[in-house]
DNA sequence: AGATAATAATTGACTAGTAAGTTAATTCCC
DNA sequence: GGGAATTAACTTACTAGTCAATTATTATCT
């Protein structure tokens, strides 16, 4: 009665229960996000921009008018260096970042958005957070502020 | 009051607070799913199969003796029928799956997993319902079931 | 000062996800 | 029976993530 009943047991065609909650509630946060991350996707598609760049471009655009080293960036975004190198890499050829060696410190990398990049940014807002505010749209506020509240102690038990 | 205090806030260093709860839910949705994924790519490293090959062959073996043709595989793992073709490349290549040219109908491809395969998923059944249970072990059960009502109604809302 | 360690960023090799287009086999329909 | 549409799988090209190793620069430590 646990997992055959539930949706996720009727989407995959699973007729064995979960063996746990915690194995349901996981199984869930992998779909649950996969499925937005579709949503987001189509957003920002028909811009030329990914949903990984675009957040890089944010961040940047967050971090003006200073900048920031690359491994900040790698850092907010929880992923390694090498992974932002190559992004920056593709930014920089469209033309919507900017990149300079440090002059204190010639190890490090300055990275900014440039005006094309801020233009950008400028169009999607809008969609962007009508799409924030969309996807979750079938929970109240309240339910949304409990969702929160548990994805937050989840990541603190991680620490 | 809203997001500077939260833990996401203060996680990438953001001053401003959220501009609403769905925005804050969903960035933690992003952020929490991410944590969980390293978890379990630890669990699986060391057997040399990552995460999306070792949901290709559970979906496997759950399908024995059949089997299944590729894109009843994609379809279950929601994703396109390149991946996985490529996928089933690299898993046939360490002989944990087999494929055949299907007999009744010559365009599909039945794919079965072999005793090998059989063989590293008993190895990792322990250890991964182990990680299932740890990731949100900082849950009560209780929590745990919101948390799985409050998903199924996110994806039931994208139906 | 000079060897050593640490840091920032990069490159290479591999796994994986996407979209677009291709091939081969089957089904539909007149 | 024969042409059109559909289906299953695949290939190609691109974006992106991982780990391991490398380079250049800076800091440390006698």
């Amino acid at each position: 009665m646990l997992g055959a009943d539930s949706a996720i047991g009727r989407e995959i065609r699973q007729t064995k229960p979960f063996r746990s909650k915690s194995q349901e509630a996981t199984l869930g946060l992998f779909r649950t996000t996969d499925l937005l991350r579709r949503c987001f996707a189509e957003t920002l598609q028909g811009s030329g921009v990914t949903a990984q760049q675009y957040n890089v471009l944010r961040i940047l655009r967050g971090a003006e008018p200073e900048g920031l080293p690359t491994l900040a960036i790698a850092e907010r975004m929880l992923e390694r260096a090498p992974g932002i190198t190559r992004m920056l890499d593709r930014l920089e050829a469209k033309d919507w970042v900017m990149r300079e060696r440090g002059q204190e410190d010639r190890r490090c990398v300055h990275c900014r958005i440039t005006d094309t990049g801020l233009a950008l940014l400028a169009e999607l807002d809008e969609p962007v957070a009508a799409a924030e505010d969309q996807v979750l749209a079938m929970l109240t506020e309240g339910e949304q502020e409990t969702l929160v509240i548990l994805l937050d102690r989840i990541r603190a038990g991680h620490a």
